[in-house]
DNA sequence: AGATAAACGAGACGGTACGTCTAGTCTTCAC
DNA sequence: GTGAAGACTAGACGTACCGTCTCGTTTATCT
């Protein structure tokens, strides 16, 4: 992502340490913003520096593309939240991930419910549902945007099943990596594809499946 | 869809029996040339019209944008290709949907197998993919992609669900709907969003997952 | 102007005689309300023939350019002049061209202040202002105005002129072409290219100094 | 001319001290050429663009229109004709102007001679009609045709003639101004119009008639 | 009176150019 | 010597007309 160096002429790598923090800053937080009001095929490297008062020399000697700076943008965003979220829980307890309360269900419903809450929050839609759909056809975004976004996200859904399995409540010879889609994908389809509404009980209902299967025991 | 007329000045709706057939032909196969060739974004609307030999107007009268012209096109392509398959089959056969030899764990591996291969094959991968991504970021789009081409498929899958149901191979109270999404989208998922490789040996995970649950039994 | 028949198929020449007079009198009237409403470079042949109720086509078969179109309208239309302005004379009088009441000067000063007065109406000034601009860059069509419009107006001045000679009050080695531009053109060009001002002042005095020189005598 | 800034949306005014000398001086050739070469119609805007190796923005957003550019590079291309013959003469004739040897008929018929053969020069010929034609239909074009280039020349036979009152070789009652036109407009007219062919023995002519008039002395 | 054929209103077609917008590069000036 | 500002080349956008080409529908003679 970085910076594109694969080009002929060794362009002079401009050099990070003197970059301007202020900047970068101002041109995430007009990245997002525009995201967020106009929608992404309508916002434009050229509005984005308008907007963060910035040359558009500065974002391209910094970013490939727009989806580059988005993407950034929106990574910072998540690591501020979830800083903030850290900081906001009481010291001692487990700082971050699934919460393992003993009951597998239980708590992937939790999360899940969570997880629809924060599909909805119009903070995040824009420009998650714009990175996504970058991604689904620039393969070189979509990958970077699954290993910082998604990948450790599920890999947090892929811990809590493995403790599961542990603890005889998952079938040992279940892969975890894939048991976690059968509650994860549906959701993220009909978020993304607008195949149908989302809700509680909706992934209830999916954790249950997912559980025990569909066929009679 | 259809055509914009919520605009101010009332245009006169072209007269569709006057339509060019071989033009609206010409238009579809281009379309789906080019994005097969240099992909959707670079896929421009001069583009089409130029290699179909028409006018833009002629694109710009009928369809309301690039996305659109290639949400028809691609619809046209899946009919073709349905109507060749159905003349292909023996004529007694049940003509279309999902098979129903009474083992549905082997049926829906079959048939999402199939689907695997499918998605391999670069005339239908190129355009379903811009669609699907067109239709995560355009709400509108999104919808008629769904509703005209997905829908349509997922109901087959929801159909030989219920027929298991009947037969006692599904709880009763199990909602089809759902219950289909525990293995179409994970493939869905890893397809679009590249977050893994997908295999026949994937799917047929998933189905047995599905089927049974994760927990032990 | 007529039909152009010099092209490789010989187009079948439309039959004059079942032409729609009605469609001729309204495509002339929507041509010069046109270049009246909206000035000639934005008049356009589809708006002549929506205007007008008429086919594209109906203009296309009889006239060969907008220009052309303009200029048959204003023929027409000052034929209808003359006619009229032909009618509203005694029967006996001299029916059409410059008085010869004995006094040349007086004549010519009369007969200009009357076209300072016609240039000045707006009905003839937005189509004969385009026509000559037209003229001036398309030769064709130049000569073409010159011929069926200008021409006989020139021709009556000269014949005014001759009859001068005739009388001795014009030098008999004078050539009465070139003479009457001595007054003609000046008018012309203030009026064509906003030189300057026209008036009946300005008129009287080129007739002055074209009779008499600008040398002391 | 300047810069249209007269619509909603105060379009920042480009400046001028970063503007490309290079670009203007290929637009202007560009523009003199593609006159020449094809007719002012067929010039277009994209066609001057891509002759020159310019943007099409590069013109839009330096002149108004395509008449604007024309007569600037028409302007540039008589600046620089004068310049070069002020350069060619010796150092300490008379700059510029009408030579005034005291016989203001032949200085006046040397001048409309030298002026006959510079109409008949395909390389000024081509754009000074193409820009008169517009200056008649298009009244601010016009305005700024004659202001900038045709009245300075007007002005110079203006100035002869004032000198040839001081001789007493012009009546002292004459308007300088009214009377050159009756040579020069004669000359524009035909040039102009296509009304007659043009010639020495013509211009000598209009001389002598406006001298002397036409009339017995 | 009916047949026949051309002119007609309508408008879709392949095109060209318009004037605007944005991409991505390159240059200038201020800090 | 970085970075804002923005002019530059390039080219797609969506619109407007061009001139050509069908369509059916009048008209208008010619059987």
């Amino acid at each position: 992502m970085a910076r594109n160096q694969s080009a002929g002429r060794p362009v002079p790598a401009p050099d990070a340490t003197r970059r301007s923090e202020r900047s970068r800053r101002a041109i995430y937080d007009a990245a997002l913003a525009l995201v967020a009001e106009v929608g992404y095929p309508k916002t434009t490297i050229e509005g984005i520096a308008a907007r963060a008062g910035v040359g558009k020399q500065t974002i391209y000697r910094w970013w490939s593309s727009k989806a580059d700076v988005l993407l950034e943008a929106f990574l910072d965003l998540s690591e501020q939240a979830a800083e903030t979220a850290r900081r906001a829980q009481a010291d001692d307890r487990p700082a971050y991930g699934i919460p393992d309360t003993g009951d597998l269900a239980a708590d992937l419903k939790a999360v899940l419910r969570a997880t629809v809450d924060e599909l909805r929050d119009p903070a995040f839609e824009a420009p998650s549902r714009a990175l996504a759909a970058e991604g689904v056809v620039n393969e070189e975004l979509g990958r970077a945007f699954v290993a910082r976004l998604l990948e450790p996200q599920l890999q947090l859904y892929a811990d809590r099943l493995r403790a599961a399995q542990e603890a005889g409540d998952v079938r040992a010879d279940v892969d975890p990596r894939i048991a976690l889609e059968l509650f994860v994908s549906p959701l993220a389809q009909r978020w993304l594809q607008y195949t149908a509404p989302i809700s509680h009980e909706y992934t209830d209902t999916l954790v249950d499946y997912a559980l025990h299967g569909i066929t009679p025991r």
